[in-house]
DNA sequence: GTTGATTTTAAACAAACGTTTCATTGCTCT
DNA sequence: AGAGCAATGAAACGTTTGTTTAAAATCAAC
C-alpha cells in the first residue's frame, strides 16, 4: 500500500515533499513545541497535503522525532567533537572547546534548528535520548576530561559543577535571551555577538579556575 | 449571572475550588505546558466542575495567567529581594545575593511552582512580563548594581555578561537538570544539593572576577 | 499505449478540545 | 417559609484535533 508505518528509508532517492515536511515541521515545533504545533499548520506551510504526513511518517509523534533528529543533525552540521590542533597547552585546548561551544549554540543559520533541540532538552521527550546519545553526551564527557587534565586531583563532584558552570554560562544565552531582552532591552542584548560572549566566557571561566589569560584587566 | 469575566475579587472569602483550580492548574502547566494541558484533566485533578474555569476565571488563558502569577507569588514566598545585613562588604553582599538565587532556584517545596515560572520564562507569553516585571527584573538589577560595586569601572556590556554568567550557572541546574541526569546518571547529580552548588557557585564567581573567597583550594 | 507501483488529492472519520447553557443545589437574609 | 444570590452539576455546543479512506494523478518500464 504505503511505505508509511516504516520511513521510506534514506534510499537517497527521498521525493522533496519529504524534506520540506520536515523543514516546515522543524519551524512550527521550534516555534510551538509539540502539542502547540498541528499538522495542518505543518502540511500547509510546506505545501503538501495533510496525508503526506501519514504517508511519509506515519504519524505526528514519529514525525516529531525524525524533526528532532533532523534539527540536530543540521545545527550541528555534522562535526562530532572539535579536533583539536597537536600542539596546544590544556588550557588552550579547553579555551578553543568553550568557543565551539559557544560558536554552535549562536550559530544564527540553524537558530531554529537549535531551538527545536533545545527545546527538546528543556522537556526531554522520546527523541531526548537520541540527541543525548550521539551529540550531548560525547561533548560533556569531552569537556569534562579536559577540565579533568587543567584542574587534576580535583574531586568528581566539583568538576562535575564546573562542567555545568560552562556549560550554564553558554546556554544562558540560547535559552534566555527573550527574557533577557525583555529585562535589560533588545538593544542591549542584541550587540553581543558571539565573539564578545565567546571571549567573556572564556575569560570569566579560565579565571574562575586559576588559569587567567594573558591580557585580564 | 456569575462572576466570571472579572475574577471573584480577593474578597478574602474565596471559596477553595478556587484555589483547588489554581493548584491543579499549576501541576498541570508546569508538566504539559498550556497548550499540553487540558481543562478537563485540571478540572478532573481538582475535583471541581469543568464549568468551573469558566465561572472563575474566564477561559483557559485567563486561567494559565493567574496560575502562573499564583505560582511565582508561591515559588519566591513573597519576599521581593533578599535584604542585606547592614554591615558587609560588597563582596559578601554579592556572595549572599547568589546564595539566595540559588536557594530560590532549588527550593524543592515550591518545585512545580518554580518549573511553571521557568517554563513561561523560556517561552515568553503573555504571563511573562508580570513575573519578568515584579519580580525577575528587580532581580536582575540588585544583581547588577552590585556586581557594579564590586567592579568599579568595568564596562557595561562585560557587566551584563557578567551577571549572565551568575545567572547562567543558577539557571542551569532548574533549566537542565533532566538532562544532566540523563548524561551522568540520576545518582551523581542528585548529591548536587543546595548547600554544594551555592558554594560552588559562589567560588567559581568570586575567583571569576578577582575576588576569591578565603579557603580557594 | 498499457500496466503497475508510487505519490498526491479531497473528503470524511471519530475523538478531544474549550466553552456555554440551563437546571439545580446550598446558603443567607427578611 | 420564601425570595435572592452564589456556586455546582450534567449535558450539549460548535471547532479543531490527528488520522484514515479511496479515488485521482504522476511516473517509469515494457
Amino acid at each position: 500500500m504505503t511505505p508509511s508505518d516504516s520511513p521510506p528509508e534514506p534510499t537517497d532517492a527521498t521525493p522533496e515533499a519529504r524534506e520540506r515536511l520536515l523543514l516546515a515541521a522543524e519551524a512550527a515545533f521550534a516555534e510551538h513545541g509539540y502539542e502547540g504545533a498541528t499538522v495542518r499548520e505543518i502540511t500547509k506551510r510546506a505545501g503538501v497535503n495533510i496525508a503526506a504526513v501519514s504517508y511519509y511518517f506515519g504519524d505526528k509523534e514519529r514525525l516529531y522525532v525524525e524533526t528532532v533528529k533532523y534539527a540536530h543533525s543540521c545545527a550541528t552540521g555534522g562535526l562530532p567533537v572539535p579536533t583539536p590542533p597537536p600542539d596546544a597547552t590544556p588550557v588552550q585546548l579547553l579555551e578553543l572547546f568553550i568557543r565551539e561551544l559557544v560558536r554552535r549554540m549562536h550559530a544564527p543559520a540553524r537558530a531554529t534548528s537549535m531551538q527545536l533541540v533545545m527545546r527538546e532538552m528543556s522537556n526531554p521527550g522520546k527523541a531526548a535520548h537520541v540527541v543525548v546519545d550521539e551529540f550531548v553526551r560525547p561533548m560533556a564527557f569531552a569537556l569534562r576530561e579536559r577540565l579533568r587534565t587543567v584542574l587534576p586531583g580535583l574531586d568528581e563532584k566539583r568538576l562535575l559543577m564546573t562542567g555545568f558552570s560552562v556549560i550554564g554560562q553558554c546556554l544562558f544565552y540560547r535559552q534566555n535571551r527573550p527574557i533577557a531582552e525583555l529585562i535589560f532591552g533588545k538593544d542591549a542584548v542584541g550587540v553581543l555577538d558571539l565573539e564578545a560572549v565567546s571571549n567573556h566566557v572564556v575569560r570569566f571561566t579560565l579565571t574562575a579556575i586559576g588559569h587567567p589569560p594573558e591580557g585580564s584587566s
